[in-house]
DNA sequence: TGCAATGTAAAACGATCGTTTTACATATGT
DNA sequence: ACATATGTAAAACGATCGTTTTACATTGCA
């Protein structure tokens, strides 16, 4: 396994489970497996990691949600809950520790979302056979929500959210 | 305006706009106007401080939820946006913040919650006339979804729970 | 054979962390 | 008037922060 990915990969664990504040670069060495040079080397500072796990998470998460139908995007979130774990929008979190003072770290985020709404919006428009900017707000703040209340109410969080945007994506296509 | 209360204030506006870990205890003594003797003579350390803010916090958000209807729920929520903006759920924010590592606080996260969900399923079933576990759920999804996509959404994502809101409980009323 | 490249181990950098302490000022109430 | 309570200002505590440096080992390729 390459150095710089079982970094990255290291990192993303660490961030995502204990926050990226609190997570200490001598911790992270540790788990990383790696010196503090090497992985200076590899990584530049901890805002540029911090960009690199956030591009990697981006990544992988979309490529997730690239379906046709509402319902499957409930099932996407599903499964990612399953093999992720639901600790909230890793985005979001690293936008709120840093209070939005790091720009670096605000574009990725706003990127991210930015690409989320427009998937959510597409997923949508494919399901419907048209545009439904109303549709896809809700479905959106649906999907959201499912990732945050997941983290308290467990997975059915995710079938409400599923049942709720069924609902609405019946009554909008009648 | 009493020393605690100047205090806690001044902590809650800090830890929900930078950060629990980012803010220090030499700026937040600096921002409440008070020495940092004073300072923990009051608070006794500052995951005691992050208590009290807690506690303050779910005191005056749970006073804006004792309502009877959906739709004043997220009437209520709009108003809360508007007073305080939306930097997303402080609560779950602080438990990610903290791993989950620090018992105090994963108490008073899960006590809020559960007092959430409580209340939401409270005002569907005075709203339905009857309980309706399934509706709550869902109402609690949205609610908890507008929360976080309006940090990127704004507004128009409230608006957007609020009408799922109605068309889901108008059906379940018919 | 030798020279880059890539790695480790560990000490050290100055800064900042949460917290305590020392020394002193200002009110209040009996 | 004198103790008590409550406050400030500022230095200091040891620990930890992100980062760099020093010194040395290993590898692959010319």
């Amino acid at each position: 396994m390459d150095t710089t990915t079982k970094l990255i990969a290291a990192a993303e664990r660490l961030f995502d489970r204990c926050g990226f504040t609190a997570t200490g670069m001598d911790w992270l060495t540790q788990v990383a497996g790696m010196s503090s040079r090497t992985l200076y080397k590899h990584a530049g500072s901890k805002t540029q990691l911090m960009e690199r796990v956030l591009s990697e998470r981006d990544r992988r998460f979309m490529a997730r949600l690239n379906v046709e139908t509402v319902d499957a995007l409930f099932k996407a979130l599903d499964d990612w809950i399953r093999i992720e774990g639901a600790r909230g929008c890793l985005f979001l979190r690293s936008n709120a520790e840093t209070g939005g003072n790091v720009p670096e770290i605000s574009e990725a985020v706003r990127a991210h979302k930015t690409a989320f709404q427009s998937q959510v919006a597409g997923t949508v428009a494919a399901d419907l056979g048209r545009e439904d900017p109303e549709l896809a707000e809700q479905v959106l703040v649906l999907f959201e929500g499912a990732t945050h209340a997941a983290v308290y109410r467990g997975e059915g969080a995710v079938r409400a959210a599923q049942s709720a945007a069924a609902t609405l994506t019946e009554r909008a296509r009648a």
